[in-house]
DNA sequence: GAAGTTACTTTATGGCGTAAGGAGTCGCAA
DNA sequence: TTGCGACTCCTTACGCCATAAAGTAACTTC
């Protein structure tokens, strides 16, 4: 599931890029009928099914349905689903803003950065289940890397750090996308709330394992010492769901740590004296 | 894909637990004849199937064969096969240690815990994949939570801050693991080297994309100013692949950062003075 | 023995990606 | 003007997949 389509690297290095004639859906090719769909007209058909209805549902007959095509007439602009799937990351890496203030102080920058990349793992939660997959390489996704590393440059840290720091920062971004989209596909699928799901778990988990307190005496005593605000309903409009608040302030104070470590580096930099 | 078998919870809990008959295969069971599999040794196939050739292979009719039987006969013991990735994803958490010093620095032992995280999902490289799509709530998954919340214990931070901490170093680890898995899964299904791939991919960009350097001015200054070791053959054995070696180097110098940002947040706490 | 329960098989349904081949459309060279 | 060849898009078909339904045989219990 979703792997590459690892067809020739030439033809989709260039779909990626774009490297051919500039297309548009109604322009007078060559020979032959004109064509009425596009690459970018089915990677964005793709993405929006793949939005709306998650990863399983993308087919190739799904997005061609959406274009009022059979599945077939896709493999005229894209050569495989593997290939669209690249293409649909690609594409909708576009999203990431790339301006930042840089300026001054890296912490902001940074903060910024993470937040803006967890709501767009948000939007498009798939994109999680692709790029673990294989590496992509396309012209949004280095503009996006290209963004991370100058705002890493203003801590004024050494070629060779920047390079992991931006590697970690990722790994954390995307992480906590993953557990909050989980949180919410859960929700989706069960129809219950968070609350209700979580308590009906807790219920049987206490049935199903009646020794749990003395199987897990760190997690039930750092339960019992830590749960926030276990009801807490908002009563008005829909309330952040409890899965996704807690996910949320683990990306808050784990991102803080991140980047006191940071800090830390920046400040033994300063100061040469290994 | 690889989603829940979100069936009945209480038969999803029960199995997971095991909360049922002791079972093994040659017993005198009830009427009916004896049944000569087991739901553990269904896990294990499976485990054995994706671990050898990957969750893309990883089909009913595929464990079925392993044990000589049809994909259906795998019902009998297994609801579905999401209840199946399920059972694997906790069986194979049987593996992570559970013992750590714990008396010394909690700086070494939540080193040695992330490396051994990272190890295990190297060896298991589809529990990334697994994971990220809910839940699962297992004995041995918590074992493993259990664990990691007893190293930050050592810390002496509050309850709330060693849950979000928990989180975070999780995904840390899996993030890099998932590089880790790519890199190799890449080198495996092209069959060229890491360098080789790597070599002819940046060719390609060259050929694609001739603006590279002024698009992505601070990716290429941090690329001239920190690759390491390019070719740097190991003449003995077979080397770390080049892609590995990186990815490994950020999982050290992440980790170093994360445990720098809690020593900084250890600090504050023991003067505290906000 | 008969009845009931169970392990496992075969068969079938409706999905998937995509190979193969055919029908209709159009630019262009003759 | 005609017809070739390139091109888009369709239908059909193949071999996978998960799994529902129904059948067969083994075994325990009455």
């Amino acid at each position: 599931m979703v792997f590459a389509g690892q067809g020739d690297a030439r033809r989709s290095m260039s779909l990626l890029w774009r490297a051919g004639r500039p297309e548009q859906p109604g322009r007078r090719p060559g020979p032959g009928p004109r064509p009425g769909l596009s690459v970018d007209a089915i990677v964005t058909a793709a993405i929006a099914v793949a939005d709306e209805d998650g990863m399983a549902a993308l087919s190739m007959r799904a997005v061609g349905e959406r274009l009022g095509r059979t599945a077939m007439a896709l493999y005229t602009y894209v050569p495989s689903k593997g290939e669209l799937l690249d293409l649909m990351y690609d594409a909708v890496h576009a999203e990431l803003p790339t301006e930042y203030d840089d300026t001054g102080d890296w912490r902001a920058g940074l903060t910024d950065w993470a937040r803006d990349g967890l709501e767009f793992h948000l939007r498009h939660p798939w994109v999680l289940q692709v790029s673990q997959a294989r590496p992509v390489l396309g012209p949004h996704e280095y503009a996006g890397l290209d963004t991370l590393v100058r705002l890493l440059n203003a801590t004024g840290l050494e070629a060779h750090l920047v390079r992991r720091l931006a590697g970690t920062l990722s790994h954390f971004v995307r992480g906590c996308a993953g557990t909050v989209a989980e949180a919410r596909q859960a929700a989706a699928v069960t129809g219950e709330s968070d609350e209700e799901w979580w308590f009906a778990r807790s219920a049987l988990l206490g049935e199903v394992a009646p020794d749990f307190a003395e199987r897990y005496p760190s997690l039930v005593a750092m339960e019992t010492g830590s749960t926030p605000q276990p009801p807490a309903p908002e009563p008005d409009g829909e309330a952040v769901p409890y899965l996704e608040r807690e996910a949320r302030e683990t990306f808050t104070a784990g991102l803080g740590v991140l980047l006191d470590g940071i800090e830390a580096a920046v400040r033994r930099a300063g100061t040469p004296r290994t």
